[in-house]
DNA sequence: CATTATGTCTACTGAATTAGTGTACAAAAG
DNA sequence: CTTTTGTACACTAATTCAGTAGACATAATG
């Protein structure tokens, strides 16, 4: 399952690629409108920022805005940084990798052969599931 | 990622199904073989039991056996049964389906649609997988 | 029948992760 | 200079993960 750090960045983002162009969006509106606690969103957006996502504005009429298109983004960059990982396991996974424990001979594992394929698949998917796409 | 518990689980039962037919075979062997701390596989393979998937014997010559035949076991069996669900999302779950704690429009959310098609192929991919491709 | 090797049951635990909260501070608008 | 917004750093309660410990039950063998 994602955690909901992550469903809350996937909401926040859909949130205000809607009103991509619009100027800065706050926090707060964002924290009810969606149902997120707002202390927690804002280390969210925090991130997100950090990430080269989002931009910000200081000050009473500050707020967060998309940086970049809502083309630009997709789901699989919010999940690959949330969750770290879009496989199931490091021997498949191309941003954490790691060998595998069990199998010395990764080419002829048929049990990764099997979560390879689950990997790939899931990555397209995510690819192709861009902000603009999800408003 | 998968839990180690998980993953232990589909090893114990890739190395059962090579020997399937072949009678009792004991935990220490299993977890010599795959590298597995005993006590930990022990209650492993004590699930897979009560799950009608593995047999038992007791005893000096004791040990588990496949009760099913390896075609009739996948690693969605095993991934359900360990993982809770294979979906990403609650929303999207057969087995853990809970309303959206967000979107009330299920049928509309587009996000939900994205994690409904990454459910469903790896659902797929998960029920061919099954322990006699994987030998 | 006693010994020994196997699985079974119940309970416990240390470490890590998740999902937040608290307090103090910094910048910008009015 | 006050108010409103975001920023930084620290802390924590609850849950899950990855096992361990100890006692017990069953069955083969000498």
């Amino acid at each position: 399952m994602l955690s909901k750090k992550t469903r809350y960045a996937m909401l926040a983002l859909t949130n205000l690629a809607s009103k991509y162009g619009e100027g800065a969006i706050q926090i707060g509106d964002i924290a009810k409108k969606e149902n997120i606690p707002q202390r927690f969103l804002e280390s969210i957006l925090l991130e997100l920022k950090k990430m080269g996502i989002l931009g910000s504005k200081l000050g009473k009429t500050g707020g967060y805005y998309l940086i970049k298109s809502p083309n630009d983004v997709s789901l699989l960059d919010i999940i690959r940084h949330f969750e770290g990982s879009v496989a199931l396991m490091y021997c498949v996974s191309e941003k954490a990798y790691q060998p595998c424990e069990f199998c010395r001979i990764e080419e002829t594992c048929k049990i990764r052969h099997v979560f390879k394929k689950i990997r790939d698949n899931t990555y397209d998917i995510l690819q192709d599931a861009t902000l603009s796409s999800l408003i």
